[in-house]
DNA sequence: CAGCCTGGTGTGGTCAGACCACAGAGTCTA
DNA sequence: TAGACTCTGTGGTCTGACCACACCAGGCTG
């Protein structure tokens, strides 16, 4: 087999095998060429696709940042893909949005059955943060995606959640574009604090089916608004 | 900017401003490294990512398959993002399948509003070839796992169909290995027909409650079965 | 003339070896 | 003792080379 594949299917039999795990450190680049046979360009091949898919990160120089390190941040690696096949304009942003929009209400109605949850308390905070007057677009957008993707997190689907927030990342720079054409944006603004404060009430008192319909109320306006002055 | 960087944000630019578009040939690794003032290696590194996100193919030789081309294949770059993090650990097998079941419950009820889509004739055709009488498992999970995303395929959300393909090839492996542990396969196979035509009448006839109350059961059901056996 | 075959050319795949910046650890010096 | 120094191992990058491959054009052969 080739090269490049047999350093790829080698990382992942042994994480499969429990031998290389989240934390741990990935043998140094030039000796992981020497033990699989292979050259060095080789294996940075496979290193830099693990790093783009999430699972691994390096560092250089020495210490404890040093390395390369297996990590699990799938929602980055599948950020970038979706990111890239939006670019492609085979995933249409309609497409995102109503997968967003699917998980966030399965999700809500979920997280209403457990009102107790941690991530709960975390998505009430952030909206306290944004309460803040003096707070720019950029980050109120960076708190907003937090609490829903923090919305998303209390249904208690690492999959759902890890979707959420790639689904975040590959939207991000295109709502803050649109953000910036929006006519009135501190009216917005106002807006979007009541809803996501509706939605989280709802979400506290256990009555998903309204959660649901709120978050879905809100997250169509908002790209159909969005989409309005694009 | 680093070199690897700079390479994959210039083909995203270029696949956003539309001058790069599906179909098309990238430069070839030496032209585009001169162009961009880096060497070969950097270069292929960033390509290597691209093509394991399912944006890019690569053929040696000449002709219409040699060279870097830009293809569509959002399923297969978040399928091997999925398997690597069902590696670590990180997300639960069990989590896969809840996600598998939003969408596809999610998906029938909205195929259900258009019965006569092509993707479900499709469905249908998939389902009499699943009953061929000597079909060995690894060709019958093949086509079960075609059926369940042309059946998504036909609520015509492409990021729910790459996200269900994307579930299938994650799964695919480990699914194969429960086959075989089961104790009465044909028996599981009889089942598994009639529950798959069940979904599709119900979908065919638009009713879409009951077939997403159907396409639940059968996914829950299989693997609670499965898991049993494991 | 028709058919084969044989270089030529350009592609990605791989390799070996080199140099760099970096960051920590250990050592030497004032 | 505190600071400056070298040493070592890490990933990041570059260079230049060779390979297998597949097409294509030209010449050769029948």
């Amino acid at each position: 087999m080739s090269g490049y594949g047999a350093v790829l299917r080698h990382v992942e039999a042994e994480l499969s095998a429990g031998r290389l795990r989240v934390g741990r450190q990935l043998p140094a680049e030039r000796k992981l060429a020497e033990d699989l046979g292979v050259s060095r360009a080789t294996v940075r091949e496979a290193i830099r696709v693990l790093q783009a898919m999430g699972v691994v990160r390096s560092g250089v120089g020495s210490g404890p940042d040093a390395g390369t390190t297996v990590i699990a941040d799938p929602a980055g690696g599948l950020g970038a893909a979706l990111r890239l096949h939006l670019a492609t304009r085979r995933l249409p942003m309609s497409d995102l949005v109503g997968t967003r929009v699917m998980i966030e209400s399965h999700s809500v109605r979920a997280a209403a059955a457990r009102p107790d949850h941690p991530d709960l308390a975390r998505a009430a905070e952030l909206l306290t943060r944004m309460d803040a007057p003096d707070l720019d677009a950029d980050t109120f957008h960076q708190l907003d995606a937090d609490f829903h993707v923090a919305l998303t997190a209390a249904a208690g689907n690492a999959v759902n959640t890890a979707i959420m927030a790639a689904l975040r990342d590959a939207i991000h720079r295109t709502v803050l574009d649109a953000v910036q054409a929006l006519p009135d944006w501190s009216r917005t603004a106002v807006r979007l604090r009541r809803e996501h404060r509706s939605i989280l009430r709802a979400v506290q008192a256990g009555d998903g089916d309204l959660a649901a319909t709120r978050v879905t109320r809100h997250v169509e306006g908002f790209h159909r608004e969005w989409v309005r002055h694009a």
